[in-house]
DNA sequence: GAAGTGATATCCT
DNA sequence: GGATATCACTTCG
């Protein structure tokens, strides 16, 4: 998965990282379900409100975790789309264990962060070298639905949600 | 349906 | 420097 993966629409690569591994350490996941966050049209998202020192991996190159604190207790972790200056990311909502998540639940943003023990030290990480990476993964062939986000106020109606059809690892239970 | 939790942005001095 | 509103979640009723 090099840079140039990351370095385009949003929305096409919150699709395109779909059947996806993200490995940290001895764990690896399958990405199930994401979701795209826009730039400043976008009031769901953190970048709508500018470069700010929260936001500014957001604004910055692709390819690069964003990592951050969610309700005082649950962290969510996202991926840096678009060219560097042009916000965008996408948030990993559910993983489908792969490796060293044996008996543990990914199924949700928080819940997928705790399982891989993602840490606020990992925003910014660079996802294309590791130790938190996305690799290509061999996938026979799964169908794509798209629906609104979840938990959201705003904008809440836009059809920027991504799962893999049918999958039983999908966060809020539907199968979308 | 409601509560718990802490970082952040945006006010006010 | 300080106070307040907001938040892309999970768990327990």
């Amino acid at each position: 998965m090099g840079r140039n993966f990351y370095e385009r629409d949003t929305r096409l690569v919150a699709r395109a990282l779909l059947g996806q591994v993200v490995t940290l350490g001895a764990k690896a996941g399958r990405i199930v379900e994401t979701e795209a966050y826009l730039g400043l049209d976008d009031l769901a998202a953190h970048a709508s409100r500018g470069l700010t020192p929260r936001t500014k991996v957001i604004f910055g190159p692709p390819g690069h975790a964003y990592v951050y604190l969610i309700y005082g207790l649950h962290l969510c972790l996202n991926l840096i789309a678009e060219p560097d200056g042009v916000p965008g990311c996408v948030l990993i909502r559910a993983l489908e264990p792969v490796a060293g998540l044996d008996g543990l639940s990914a199924s949700g943003p928080g819940r997928l962060t705790e399982a891989m023990e993602i840490t606020r030290k990992l925003n910014g990480a660079d996802v294309t070298r590791g130790p938190l990476a996305v690799r290509a993964w061999p996938t026979p062939r799964f169908d794509i639905a798209v629906t609104p986000r979840i938990g959201i106020r705003h904008c809440a109606d836009w059809p920027l949600r991504y799962v893999v059809k049918g999958s039983p690892f999908l966060s809020k239970g539907g199968s979308g």
